[in-house]
DNA sequence: CTGACTAAATTTGTTGACAGTTTACAATTC
DNA sequence: GAATTGTAAACTGTCAACAAATTTAGTCAG
């Protein structure tokens, strides 16, 4: 097997549609692309530099992830996840995080255990710090480790378009990731019962943490859907 | 056999990428293009009477549904299910259902409890019967109807993708639908349980019902393992 | 000024074509 | 005879172009 040039292999190892996907995505969840709007495809084509082939082919992809829909002949939409739509996915989620905690609670290892001790401590040192940033950046990872350590790929998939789908909500609502205070205790509740390994215990656990989530969610999102407008 | 490439055309109502997408689908889960096949671009497109520009949009939806995947300059092909992955599809098909279970305990009508009812005591006639297609049919009506009942969009959808999934994967190692037999009374405790309004009793009971039919899988697909495994 | 009707300009849906790559196969060499 | 090389066919990835549909702008009657 002969080593190529890394950017030649990486234009001969991923489609022009696999690429303007992800750009699409991107621009989707920084808000680049308003929710509600509709994806211009001559637009965009020019502005990438590419026909509307490709265009067409990631805009199909995106609306299975859910990010998109379709109306014939008026094109592709962004779409617009509703307050009910953003309920639905954390039910889902905190269910499907359950289960990651029953999974791992019974096969976690030791190192994985200590990668999530770091973590919590980081989170720890973070909130001390009032450093909201980091503090989501790090509990965001805490949670991606968690469903990673399950080993269980398609659990792995759908977390992934979950919260992706509950980015473009937030970035809808106009709720940023420190907007939402977490407290630490929760994660230290969860690391005790994986430290137990009782599968039951952490289920409870992560499935409790993420409806508090979306308590929190709630309660925020009420506050500021009073005064719309910002910005 | 003379194809009829009008059968396509009820669209005008629906894009052409739509339909074809749902006819590779159908021709997936039926078996026609068979795992780990490539999906031949050109071959479809003169067979359906279309240009190759809707099947790819068909194809790139087929993959982030998780049927296809694709290599680059290589095409599309027909993913293959592992052991492994069913057991990962069940999993969270069961932690879903629980879902579905103990929400639809809170809000079920009587008239939504009347169809469930209905639907179990046909799958006493058809086990009666031995008519296991009848049963089969009437067995996923039962889920669907639990899952709409809950009413929470994403869950169906996942729903939905999982079910396939584990279709393809039945195929594959040639187990069919009447070959796992299911009792009716594990649906008739569902069912004693959503008519009590009782959440938890009712996801545990969906949730152990989905388990229970791991365990009839896996029991089944190593007794005809012998064969099943192909390169 | 308003509202409806019409024409132009965008934009989508789809197609056919072209270049680059992969695969199949025959010819060549050892 | 087996391995290898070279060539042709098939196929994918991408693009440009055309037709149908939609949106927009403009005109005109009331």
């Amino acid at each position: 097997m002969n080593e190529q040039p890394e950017a030649l292999s990486v234009l001969r190892s991923q489609s022009l549609a696999s690429a303007v996907q992800e750009e699409i995505e991107r621009r989707i969840l920084s808000g680049a692309i308003a929710a509600g709007a509709r994806v211009n495809e001559n637009g965009l084509a020019t502005e990438l530099g590419v026909s509307r082939g490709p265009i067409r082919e990631a805009c199909r992809g995106l609306v299975e992830m859910g990010l998109l829909f379709t109306v014939v002949n008026r094109g592709f939409f962004v779409r617009e996840v509703t307050a009910k739509d953003a309920i639905d996915v954390y039910d889902v989620r905190a269910s499907l995080m359950r289960l990651a905690g029953e999974t791992l609670a019974d096969r976690i290892t030791d190192a994985q255990l200590s990668v999530l001790e770091t973590l919590v401590a980081e989170m720890d040192q973070a909130e001390s710090d009032c450093d909201f940033d980091a503090f989501y950046a790090l509990n965001r990872e805490f949670h991606d480790r968690i469903v990673d350590f399950a080993e269980n790929d398609r659990l792995r998939a759908l977390c992934d378009g979950l919260v992706k789908e509950l980015h473009l909500y937030r970035r809808r609502s106009l709720l940023q990731g420190g907007g939402l205070a977490v407290s630490n205790t929760e994660h230290r509740d969860i690391l005790d019962t994986l430290r137990s390994r009782d599968p039951a215990a952490a289920g409870t656990a992560l499935e409790r943490h993420i409806q508090a989530g979306k308590a929190r969610f709630l309660t925020a999102s009420a506050e500021t859907s009073d005064q719309g407008e910002a910005s």
